[in-house]
DNA sequence: TAGGCCATCTGGTCCT
DNA sequence: AGGACCAGATGGCCTA
């Protein structure tokens, strides 16, 4: 059987291999196809064949049934309880097979339409690349951790830095998974993993970031992960930043004052200066083979923007924003701004299984931001 | 070779 | 009865 999937790892290794796995996919996909069709096909067949067959055999199979009768009144055996079972006879037989091929094209089908939903989940979220597929799961993870992200932006009002965001998006996923991320936001993974908080907080303090902020007692504990070859992309790539003055309480969406940092204050990019170290230090590593994921845009509205295509983009999205400064609830928040970022513990805020409450704070926020927008 | 991921088949259950 | 959904089993492919 041919496959689709690659392996995330596989963007591990040196930019040659992007090529070729660029060419397998091709390949595979289409081998892919061919059989699916193939199969459909010979399903199709072997169905109108037992089809035609059955026409034929209805009347033997209804005289089988007669002699089965007769056959079991001579019997003096005790009568058995339950259903009787029937003898399998060819046309039964047949039926049946014909049932379980029919049941087997619809259960075909149907996974079909279930992994067309997750591919359009995979091209939303922010890390998508036709050659390097996420894998099921860590789709359905990556994308519960946006949301939550998103959801957490909005709920406090405040954009949060590159560095917290990411380490958002990649809470849970497998390593290779977290390497992918990071690199679709070209983010070197060293920066913002827990071994490398030391040289992280020594950057951080140098250009002024929280010195909390580095020392996380999340994500992964491997050494040395290698740095992803996916490309190299200009930060304004990917953060689309409009001026402060278009965010700030215009529309009267979710009642106005209210928490603080309302206005500019709330709209300023995600890149902060542990942001910028952090792009620096990507700089730095070596080239990527190309970028991966959608660009993030803050565009004043939560709709999905498609952009014109671009050499370089599968898929280019752009990921909007609606930043509402009333919304700030007031209390310590993963995203509520430098002085207070990460004040709780990640593991405590991340417990997305417990939010049950948030999430219906944040439902009653969204439709109010939605519905008067 | 082991482990991860996947597609497919299959039988059971529930619903219409 | 038939379809949708689900979970377990199985086997193939790929990578480390």
């Amino acid at each position: 059987m041919t496959k689709s999937y690659t392996e995330p790892n596989a963007m591990l290794e040196p930019q040659a291999s992007a090529h070729w796995a660029d060419e397998r996919e091709a390949a595979a996909e289409s081998a892919q196809k061919k059989k699916a069709s193939k199969e459909a096909e010979n399903d199709e067949e072997v169905l109108n064949q037992l089809e035609d067959e059955m026409v034929g055999e209805e009347e033997e199979e209804d005289e089988e049934e007669e002699d089965e009768e007769e056959d079991e009144g001579d019997e003096a055996k005790p009568k058995r309880r339950g259903p009787k079972k029937k003898k399998m006879t060819k046309a039964r037989l047949q039926r049946f097979k014909m049932r379980r091929m029919k049941a087997n094209a619809r259960e075909r089908n149907r996974m079909h339409g279930l992994n067309d939903a997750l591919e359009s989940l995979r091209k939303v979220v922010p890390c998508y690349s036709k050659t390097q597929k996420l894998s099921k799961i860590e789709t359905l993870r990556l994308a519960k951790n946006y949301i939550w992200a998103l959801s957490e932006i909005l709920r406090s009002g405040k954009s949060p830095d590159l560095m917290s965001f990411v380490q958002a998006l990649c809470k849970g996923l497998s390593q290779p998974t977290t390497n992918l991320v990071a690199g679709c936001l070209q983010l070197n993974p060293r920066t913002f993993l827990p071994e490398q908080s030391q040289e992280m907080h020594h950057h951080a303090h140098a250009v002024g970031a929280p010195p909390h902020f580095a020392a996380h007692p999340y994500a992964y504990q491997t050494p040395g992960l290698p740095s992803p070859p996916y490309g190299t992309m200009d930060s304004s790539h990917f953060f689309h930043v409009k001026p402060p003055h278009a965010y700030g309480g215009s529309g009267g969406v979710g009642g106005g004052g209210g928490g603080g940092g309302a206005g500019a204050g709330a709209l300023e990019p995600f890149f902060d200066a542990a942001a910028a170290v952090a792009l620096a230090d990507c700089a730095s590593s070596p080239s990527f083979d190309g970028p991966l994921s959608p660009p993030l845009s803050v565009n004043g509205n939560f709709s999905f923007k498609h952009e014109a295509p671009t050499a370089d983009f599968e898929k280019s999205y752009a990921f909007g924003v609606h930043y509402q400064a009333g919304l700030a609830q007031g209390h310590a928040s993963l995203y509520a701004g430098s002085a207070q970022r990460c004040d709780l513990p990640m593991e405590s805020v991340m417990a997305y299984e417990s939010h049950s409450h948030h999430e219906r704070v944040m439902n009653a926020q969204l439709n109010a931001i939605f519905h008067d927008s």
